[in-house]
DNA sequence: GTGCCGCCTTGACCTATGTCAACCGGCGCT
DNA sequence: AGCGCCGGTTGACATAGGTCAAGGCGGCAC
């Protein structure tokens, strides 16, 4: 029982709680396990709880009628799933899958409110969580509309490069087609960009692992949101 | 003083809360003013309060390198603004300014934070708010990515007509050249597709006066995301 | 009135990116 | 080995919508 304690304290939204806190909270964890491709819930579904990832990794999306889909998140170990439903007593707004075999907490709406009524340190820490969340979604909405493809490539590449701390070398956490889809593209177009920017120098694919050669160059296409040819 | 008191009261993150509570609140809130135009702040600001929204429009903007902006939201009475940056405990991620002579309650984080420790169901209220935030920019990235620009146009009309409660005939609260912002294109095209929905009968446009003449054939532009022509 | 200015519209043009279709290489399965 | 499949790539093509430039219209100042 000890992992588990390990864990809950591991997410961001209930780190540096107290013993009996975190014990409370394991008391109402409920342990699931998908494996990759499976539903978690969808559009529509009523929100009686939220999910945290423990392993793995889910993509949040939505579809259009033609059955594009456009990625809204990829959340990985420690990200809350689905709260959003939750606090808005609504329904869920998207739709969730496991894109690797994943295991999840689940916690159901009712126990966690209680909860928090009786842990306001715990609700602050949430709304953090739901900010950064909100502040997260403008970049994508920045992204989405001022920048064309390239440019919203490169902020991604360099993003990723910060979160895994390697200036050099970069490895896409999902395949092609997925990153299409967060980028707000489809596969063909992400492979051309992917060509022109080596050919540009710029970086250097082999795989999922990614060179990049010039970040002051890259910089610059995230920003001007277009490559000079 | 009754009037700020019922301001107050009036916002949806405050309301029904009790007497005792809404004085504290008061007691903390700055009354601010400003005329059109006017920058509330800018992003990157130090996010140390945030506002409400009594009186007029602000809208949440970004811009590009290249000066194109875009914008996330048109707030007006009774919305909170900029509390994101506040509970985030960061810099502000984009820029405000009123767009009609506006006035504020600004309040400031340390004040604002001390009472919402003391005030669980406080707390509980805004998780709700920034539960709604969230889930109005899923809609905006889904008709951003994957509706074309006369989809994102039918169903904002279709939203208005139903914030206005009037089927027939809506008003934009908003120029046409901040619309085209909002729906992440600009004026001229957004001008030549009011042309178009106007030549196909779905609606009749007369200034900032829109009859909505076809509701159903709205309905299907905006589901499919695209005009039939 | 006259003129200026902001807002909107219109036209000609161009480009990024989506669509459709073919094809390739690796991998697991029989 | 041979097969099918999936993810990725490439090419030819179509088009939504952005850019640039010009002009119309209504309101406000003087």
């Amino acid at each position: 029982m000890k992992r588990i304690l390990d864990i809950i304290n591991n997410i961001p939204a209930f780190n540096g709680l107290s013993e009996d806190q975190l014990k409370e909270i394991k008391s109402i964890a409920v342990d699931r396990r998908y494996n990759k491709g499976e539903i978690i819930f969808s559009e529509g579904d009523e929100g009686n709880g939220f999910y945290v990832v423990v392993d793995g990794q889910v993509k949040i999306f939505k579809l259009s009628p033609e059955g594009k889909e456009q990625i809204l998140h990829i959340f990985g170990p420690g990200d809350p799933v689905g709260e959003v439903a939750m606090f808005a007593g609504r329904s869920f707004p998207a739709n969730a899958e496991s894109i690797t075999a994943t295991r999840l907490l689940f916690f159901a709406r009712t126990d966690f409110l209680d909860l928090i009524s009786a842990n306001p340190s715990l609700a602050m820490k949430i709304l953090a969580v739901l900010s950064m969340r909100l502040r997260r979604f403008t970049l994508q909405i920045e992204n989405l509309s001022l920048k064309e493809v390239p440019g919203r490539l490169a902020s991604y590449l360099i993003v990723l490069s910060e979160e895994q701390k390697d200036e050099q070398t970069v490895t896409l956490p999902i395949s092609k087609g997925q990153l299409a889809s967060l980028l707000g593209t489809i596969p063909e177009t992400l492979s051309r960009i992917f060509a022109k920017m080596s050919a540009q120098n710029l970086i250097e694919v082999q795989g999922r692992r990614i060179r990049l050669l010039d970040h002051s160059g890259l910089e610059a296409v995230s920003e001007q949101g277009r490559v000079s040819d």
